[in-house]
DNA sequence: GAATTGCTTGAAAAAACCTTCAAAAATACG
DNA sequence: CGTATTTTTGAAGGTTTTTTCAAGCAATTC
């Protein structure tokens, strides 16, 4: 019918993701988006509308990435406290490799535009709700095998895990320790109330 | 010898922090400072250099203030824990009291010029740091006092207790939710390893 | 292979940006 | 009161910004 893009959207995206999370959104011009894409300006408008309609579409990919990949590790329903390790291991991991202290995207730009962009602060809340279920659905599964103690409250656990999942992106942006990160992660995760039998299993 | 200058500085280092705090550096117009401070560009450069001179005035205030209330409230080395725990209310109200979700202006800052910025960004992680001190020191007394255990490492509890500083600032910023604000941090200051003996103080 | 559709190109429009500056105004001091 | 000194003013410079658009180009379909 007519004639085909030359560029792949993902690889576009890709590389205009690159550009967004180092500067953030608004320090980001279109013409470091040319440079970064390749793409002319004409050709960048014609697929995503506008500076932010692109924006809005690596936060989606961003998402969506971060979101498979947390629900991966976390639905482990057999061992969910082992499950909760990994998910935070796989955290300390990424802050290692964050060499230039990027931290999250979706944390940066949540504080960047959280009271100028309602929508865009909605969606990536929305984003971050879905990894905190993740969490407290594995901490619920947890209590129900007797792994954590009756008291425990996961939804509040999970809060919990989720504020030093932000506590340790913005660590990573600005002092970058790695012992720490280990240290941190260690105390965060001894806080949870395990049970006597569970805690010898999560040891081997 | 000369006409004196009609504004007062610290007032107008607010007005500029409350547009520099909602909007970030670099989405805030000299023309929006402009409005928000009353002054003309020629006064404001005359006063302040540059847009980012200025923003490094505030930056600083901000600091110091914070700083000064953080040493005030954890200065009491008679008993650091309740120290502890009043500086976290204090946090929970803050946090509480920010109905537009603006946050934290440091953390907003590093997030925003962490990578394009390294003078902005160690600044900010020295006030952070003496912060973080500020708590070291709290929690290395209550161990010389007895209310720590002996096994606990003041430096890793005190980076701990920031990283939930922060989280609680991007909580704020995407959810704000009083009920769990104050869920947090029962559970963050639960998990400090506070003697028998202690606790039983606190308590009171 | 002609027609049609939609991508690519890069210049240019239009607005917004940060900063400067010369003139006017106001104080302090002699 | 006059002079020296510094602030205030607001327009204007010059850059950079986001976006548009008309012309050229390529592929598919008939």
């Amino acid at each position: 019918m007519a004639r085909p893009a030359e560029f792949d959207r993902t690889e576009v995206l890709d590389k205009a993701m690159e550009v967004f999370w180092r500067t953030g959104f608004t320090a980001t011009s279109v013409a470091d988006l040319v440079t970064a894409t390749s793409l002319k300006p004409g050709s960048l408008y014609s697929a995503f509308d506008s500076k932010r309609g692109l924006f809005v579409e690596v936060i989606d990919t961003y998402a969506a990435r971060r979101i498979d990949s947390a629900q991966k590790v976390l639905e482990n329903t057999e061992t969910p406290l082992t499950a909760i390790h990994e998910f935070f291991n796989n955290l300390r991991l990424d802050a290692c490799n964050d060499e230039i202290g990027r931290g999250c995207l979706m944390v940066n730009t949540m504080l960047e535009l959280a009271t100028e962009d309602a929508d865009l602060r909605e969606r990536i809340t929305g984003y971050l709700d879905q990894i905190e279920g993740f969490l407290c659905t594995a901490l619920t599964r947890a209590k129900e095998l007797g792994q954590l103690e009756s008291h425990a409250n996961p939804a509040t656990l999970a809060t919990f895990l989720m504020s030093n999942v932000w506590g340790l992106r913005v660590m990573s942006s600005s002092r970058p320790d790695h012992a720490r990160y280990q240290q941190v992660i260690d105390h965060v995760l001894a806080s949870l109330p395990v049970t006597m039998t569970a805690s010898v299993k999560i040891a081997s």
